[in-house]
DNA sequence: GCTATCAGGCTACCT
DNA sequence: ACAGGTAGCCTGATAGCG
C-alpha cells in the first residue's frame, strides 16, 4: 500500500491531530496539515477563529468573488460556529486535509497486510434467527496463506467459553490489519456480544487498551483494524442485477465460480449438526466462498485508496458524497472555485419550494409498463453508463450551464441551436415548470473530468476482455465509479456542497427523451411489443428470425443525431432470456438462457413476506416461465398446512423509536411488545417476525398456531394468485369450509 | 353499524 | 444524506348505504 491502515481523527482543545497506523502497527499522533475552515462572502467575525482574504470563482456564477476564510482550532469551534452565511462548512476533515494537501497519506505507508478472514455459525433457538443469546456453535477462519481452520464445540458442552477463547488466542497471534466478514452486522457484534456473556474481555481484540465499540460512522470499531464486510461491495455491484437471485454469500460466491464439492446446510439441519464435524466444515466452506467474493473485490478497494491517496479505512467505507468530494475537489482547486452554498441554497425555487407529501424536487427518470403476462422469448436492450454519458455527452458542467429562466409548463423538450451555445427546454412535471437551460459550446471541466473517466474505463475494460487482467478489471471499476456517482452522482444533492441542479434536471429530461427514441425504433421495427421500461433500459419480445442488434444500434444512431442536432455518443447493450412474466412497473420474473430464475420487485421478492407467500410466488413463477400448469400448487397451498413459522412476515425498524409520527405504526407497535414482553430493546435496524392473529398482530415468538388468521392467509394467497393472473379461490373455499 | 375508498406513513425494491 | 420512481401493507378518517 501506499497508504496508511487507517487513520482515525483526534482533537486537543487547541488542535486537531490525525492518530495514524501504518507500517507494523505503529500508530502515531500527528498535526492535521490543515486546520479546520470555511468561507463565507460577509466578512464574519467568529471567537477563536483567523480571518484572511481570497479571491475565487463564486459556484453560483462563476464570477470572481472576494470570499472570507475563517480558520479554526478544532472541528468543534468550526461546527458551533457556521451559520447560514457560510460555505464549503461541512466536508469531512480527513477528506479537506486530502484535497489540500492531496500528497499528505502518502507520507505514511501500511507496506503489508495481514487478512482475517472469518465467520461464525451460532444456534437458533427460536427457530427463525440466532439472537445473542445463542451459542456460537463454530468459527472458521484462514489468514494470509488462505488455509482454512475451524474450532467448533462439542457435542456435550453447554457453553461457547472455551471456543471463543482459543479463537480469541488464535487473533492475538495473527494480529489483522483487516478482518473480512460477510455481513459485519451479525458476525462482529456476535462475537463481540458473546465476549460479553462469557466475561471475556473484548480488548483482547483490540491492538490497543481501547475495547472494540458499537455506533459511530463505522458502525463497529476495533482500534488499529480496519473491517471489510464483502457483503457490502456484493450490494452496491450492479453487475450483479439480474445475474444472481440474491446477495447472500451462497448465490454470490457461486456466481464466482465457487466449487461446490457439499450441499448448503438447512438452518434446521445447522442446529442438528452441533459438535459434528459437518457443521465444522460447513463452516469452513463459507469462509472459502468468502475469500473467493473478497478476491473479487478487494482490488478495486486497494486501488482506490492508492489511486485516491486516502487511508484504508476511508476507501473501505467510501460512500458518494465524499468521493464527489474528492474528485471535484480537485478539480474546484485547479478551476480556483468555491461553493458559495449548497444546491438547496443556490436553487431555493427547486429544493425550497412548497412541495405536497411524495412530490419530488425534480422529474426522474422514465418509467412504463406498456403490456404484462408472460413474454417469449423475452429481450433487453439497455443504455451503458446513461447519465454520466449524457453529462459527458451535452458537455453538462458548472461552468457551461445556465438556469436562465422558468415558463409555464409544456410537455415537450426543446433545442434551439446558436452559435456558441444550445438552449434546451427542459419540461419538468414535479416543478411544473418548463427550465431554460442554456449550455456552452466551449468544453466544460465537469463535462471533461466524466468523458475522461468513460473513456480510460472504456479502455480499461476492453484490455481486462483481451487479458483477464485483474489490475485492468480495478482500473475499469475505479474509473465506473469515478465517473457515476463521483461526478455526476452528487448534481441533484440538496446539501452537498458541489451538487449543481440545473445538471441533474437537464440530464434527467435528456434521459427520458433519448429513452422515448430508443422505444421508437423497437416499436417502429418490431410493433407493440414492449413490455418494462425503467431509465434506461426496456424489456420486449421480437420474432428471433426478425432480431438484429446492429440494425437497432444503426437506427438509433441516426435518429439520435436528428433530435439533438449532433452525434450522440450513447451505445446499447443487449440481454437475452428465454421468458419472462411482467406484472407492473419495476415488477416481473425473468427466465434466464440457463434456466436461472431471477425476481424483480417489491411485489415479487420482497424480503418482508412470509415463507409462504414466498414458496407460492416462487413456484407460480416457476410454472409460468415453464409453461406448466398451476393447479397443483394452488391445491397445495390453500389448505393452510404448513408450520407456524411459514406464515411469519417480518418488518425491519428504519428509525429510532422516537421518531415515528404515530402510536399505530406497525413496527413501533411490535417494537413495543417485544420490549414489554420480550425485554428486547427496541434499536434501529433490528427485524421483528410477526403473524396475524384473529386478535390483531403479533410477535412470532407469541403466538400459537391455532391463533393464525385464516382469512387473512387466504386472502394474502389470493392476492398472489391474482398476481400470476389466477383465479382467486378464496370465495369458493369460504364456502367449503 | 357496516363496507368501500382514500390519504398518510412506512418499508422494500429498481435504475 | 447521490437521486427519483413504483408497489404494497397498515391505519384512521370519511363517505355511502341500509
Amino acid at each position: 500500500m501506499k497508504v496508511p491502515l487507517r487513520v482515525d481523527e483526534k482533537a486537543s482543545s487547541q488542535r486537531e491531530y490525525f492518530e495514524v497506523w501504518y507500517d507494523d502497527d505503529k500508530h502515531k499522533t500527528v498535526k492535521s496539515p490543515v486546520y479546520p475552515y470555511f468561507y463565507s462572502k460577509k466578512p464574519l467575525e467568529f471567537r477563536n477563529s483567523v480571518r484572511s482574504e481570497t479571491t475565487a470563482k463564486a459556484l453560483s456564477d462563476l464570477q470572481e468573488t472576494l470570499f472570507y476564510r475563517h480558520k479554526f482550532r478544532t472541528r468543534k469551534e468550526l461546527v458551533q460556529a457556521r451559520n447560514d452565511d457560510t460555505f464549503e462548512d461541512n466536508i469531512p476533515f480527513v477528506i479537506r486535509n486530502r484535497i489540500d494537501v492531496p500528497d499528505f497519506f502518502y507520507q505514511f505507508k501500511q507496506t503489508e497486510l495481514r487478512f482475517l478472514f472469518f465467520d461464525i455459525e451460532q444456534e437458533t433457538t427460536n427457530g427463525i434467527f440466532p439472537t445473542y443469546d445463542d451459542r456460537i456453535t463454530s468459527i472458521a477462519w484462514a489468514t494470509n496463506d488462505r488455509k482454512v481452520k475451524s474450532i467448533y464445540l462439542n457435542k456435550d458442552r453447554l457453553s461457547d467459553k472455551t471456543l471463543i477463547e482459543l479463537f480469541i488466542e488464535q487473533y492475538q497471534k495473527i494480529k489483522p490489519h483487516i478482518i473480512v466478514v460477510y455481513n459485519k452486522d451479525y458476525d462482529i457484534p456476535t462475537l463481540l456480544r458473546r465476549c460479553e456473556k462469557n466475561n471475556i474481555s473484548t480488548v483482547k481484540l483490540s491492538k490497543t487498551k481501547k475495547k472494540p465499540y458499537f455506533g459511530g460512522k463505522e458502525d463497529y470499531h476495533i482500534d488499529g483494524t480496519v473491517i471489510y464486510d464483502v457483503a457490502q461491495s456484493a450490494f452496491k455491484d450492479q453487475s450483479l442485477n439480474g445475474e444472481v437471485e440474491n446477495r447472500g454469500l451462497k448465490e454470490v460466491s457461486n456466481h464466482f465460480g465457487f466449487k461446490e464439492k457439499r450441499a448448503p446446510l438447512t438452518p434446521k439441519q445447522m442446529n442438528e449438526y452441533i459438535g459434528t464435524k459437518t457443521l465444522a466444515r460447513y463452516n469452513m466452506d463459507d469462509v472459502r466462498r468468502l475469500m473467493l467474493v473478497f478476491n473479487v473485490y478487494w482490488p478495486n478497494i486497494e486501488f482506490n485508496a492508492n489511486d485516491l491517496g486516502i487511508p484504508l479505512n476511508f476507501a473501505v467505507e467510501m460512500n458518494t458524497s465524499n468521493l464527489a468530494l474528492i474528485t471535484l475537489g480537485d478539480e474546484f482547486k485547479k478551476q480556483n472555485i468555491i461553493s458559495d452554498g449548497s444546491n438547496a441554497q443556490r436553487y431555493p425555487e427547486i429544493f425550497q419550494r412548497k412541495k405536497k407529501t411524495g412530490e419530488k424536487n425534480y422529474e426522474g427518470a422514465l418509467v412504463d409498463i406498456e403490456n404484462t403476462g408472460t413474454v417469449r422469448p423475452c429481450k433487453k436492450a439497455d443504455y451503458s453508463s446513461l447519465y454520466p454519458t449524457i453529462m459527458a455527452e451535452f458537455n453538462l458542467s458548472p461552468d457551461t450551464t445556465t438556469l436562465i429562466t422558468y415558463e409555464k409548463y409544456r410537455n415537450k423538450f426543446e433545442i434551439a441551436e446558436h452559435d456558441d451555445y444550445f438552449l434546451y427546454a427542459v419540461p419538468d412535471k414535479e416543478m411544473k415548470k418548463t427550465l431554460i437551460i442554456k449550455v456552452l459550446k466551449k468544453r466544460g471541466f465537469a463535462a471533461n473530468l466524466v468523458k475522461k473517466n468513460l473513456d480510460e474505463r472504456s479502455i480499461y475494460k476492453q484490455r481486462y476482455k483481451k487479458t483477464g487482467n485483474l489490475r485492468d478489471k480495478a482500473l475499469s471499476s475505479n474509473r465506473k465509479v469515478k465517473a457515476n456517482g463521483g461526478i455526476y452522482g452528487i448534481q441533484g444533492s440538496a446539501h452537498h456542497p458541489f451538487g449543481f441542479a440545473p445538471i441533474a434536471v437537464t440530464t434527467t429530461a435528456i434521459g427520458r427523451e433519448v429513452m422515448k427514441i430508443l422505444l421508437s425504433v423497437i416499436r417502429d421495427f418490431y410493433g407493440n411489443v414492449i413490455y418494462d421500461v425503467d431509465t434506461d433500459g426496456v424489456y420486449f419480445t421480437c420474432n428471433p428470425k426478425e432480431f438484429n442488434k446492429n440494425r437497432i444500434r444503426t437506427e438509433l444512431a441516426k435518429r439520435l443525431e436528428e433530435r439533438f442536432h449532433k452525434k450522440v455518443n450513447l451505445s446499447i447493450d443487449f440481454d437475452e432470456y428465454k421468458a419472462g412474466y411482467f406484472y407492473k412497473a419495476k415488477n416481473y420474473v425473468l427466465l434466464t438462457l440457463d434456466d436461472k430464475i431471477i425476481f424483480h420487485g417489491n411485489t415479487m421478492k420482497s424480503s418482508s413476506k412470509n415463507i409462504l407467500s414466498r414458496e407460492l410466488i416462487f413456484q407460480l413463477a416457476k410454472a409460468k416461465l415453464f409453461d406448466k400448469p398451476t393447479k397443483p400448487i394452488v391445491d397445495q397451498f390453500i389448505s393452510l398446512d404448513f408450520p407456524l413459522k411459514h406464515f411469519a412476515m417480518n418488518v425491519r425498524m428504519g428509525k429510532h423509536l422516537h421518531q415515528y409520527k404515530n402510536d399505530s405504526i406497525l413496527v413501533k407497535r411490535l417494537a413495543l411488545i417485544a420490549k414489554e414482553e420480550l425485554g428486547l430493546t427496541p434499536e434501529q435496524g433490528n427485524i421483528y417476525h410477526y403473524v396475524k392473529t384473529n386478535d390483531g398482530y403479533q410477535l412470532y415468538q407469541l403466538a400459537k398456531k391455532e391463533d393464525i388468521d385464516r382469512k387473512y392467509y387466504l386472502q394474502q394467497i389470493d392476492t398472489i394468485l391474482e398476481v400470476f393472473n389466477e383465479t382467486p379461490q378464496q370465495q369458493s373455499l369460504e364456502e367449503w369450509l
